[in-house]
DNA sequence: AAGAAAAAGCAACAGTGTTGCAAAATTGAT
DNA sequence: ATCAATTTTGCAACACTGTTGCTTTTTCTT
């Protein structure tokens, strides 16, 4: 994966702009997902609401980040870790949502079971979301 | 199930009211999933918004309805086919939502499968939504 | 370095969901 | 059937989230 923010950048044709790499950043220095509030929270006083709004809209068209649909009506946000390319997302991996500690991760290695639907339906895109306790929280501090 | 609409609210010791009645019709009703607006739409302007809002906290926390994430950022309910008990629902189907008529089915024959998580996570619950084309849109009316 | 194009910032707005409180409806007992 | 206690509703006001139009600033290209 290519982690140099100017590069990634680039390469999706965007031009490079303070919030954009900073909002990148903060996506590569996390492990989970990002809600928008998060990033405005992270990014400080310094960027303008709607910007980071259009940032991240961008950053999903251009298939920099992907998607997570939660319960509660909050969007999060994640890095596409494979080459997802423009609007052709790679979403073949599950979703866990700690209830722990609320952080959402992309479980990258689990692959999206097959689901038998009944006649008449066809299916495009699953998406698996599961809830419980993350590795961090289960174990304990030995 | 039981159909009979004030039977339904006196079973889950709610008093019954004009608004309960109407919004639990309205999903009765109803095959696939409803959202916040939706219900105040078909309800008329009948009900304060306040109302309706208030209404489906209390059916889902009475086990009446179930909550469904979606990928937008909209929250949809659903009727519990099963009898859920207060707080505990039987969320073992999966969900369907239809790319082209954009209804949500709730599969409840789907029974949501296995997933094998790394190791150190526990899962507590699994949500599975398949984005496809639903038997009625697929059909061709021939 | 300069002009064209893109993005950021600002203001204003629409939609969504919440809270406190007074009025109205429902319940249960007489 | 009536009445009091409780519950629910409706209203007003508010906070939060996300959007749009437009001007200013920044970035890119040559």
């Amino acid at each position: 994966m290519v982690t140099d923010i100017k590069e990634i950048l680039k390469r999706s044709q965007l031009s490079v702009t303070a919030s954009r790499e900073k909002i990148l950043h903060l996506f590569l220095e996390q492990t989970g997902a990002l809600a928008h509030g998060d990033i405005e929270k992270k990014a400080g006083e310094k960027f303008d609401r709607v910007t980071v709004y259009r940032t991240l809209q961008v950053f999903v068209e251009k298939g920099i980040i992907h998607v997570i649909p939660t319960f509660d009506n909050s969007i999060l946000y994640a890095l596409c870790k494979d080459d997802c390319e423009e609007g052709h997302h790679h979403d073949q991996h599950i979703h866990f949502v700690c209830t722990n500690c609320s952080n959402t991760y992309c479980l990258d290695d689990i692959v999206t079971p097959d689901i038998k639907l009944p006649k008449g339906y066809s299916s495009s895109h699953i998406e698996v979301v599961v809830e419980g306790v993350c590795k961090e929280c289960k174990a304990p501090v030995s």
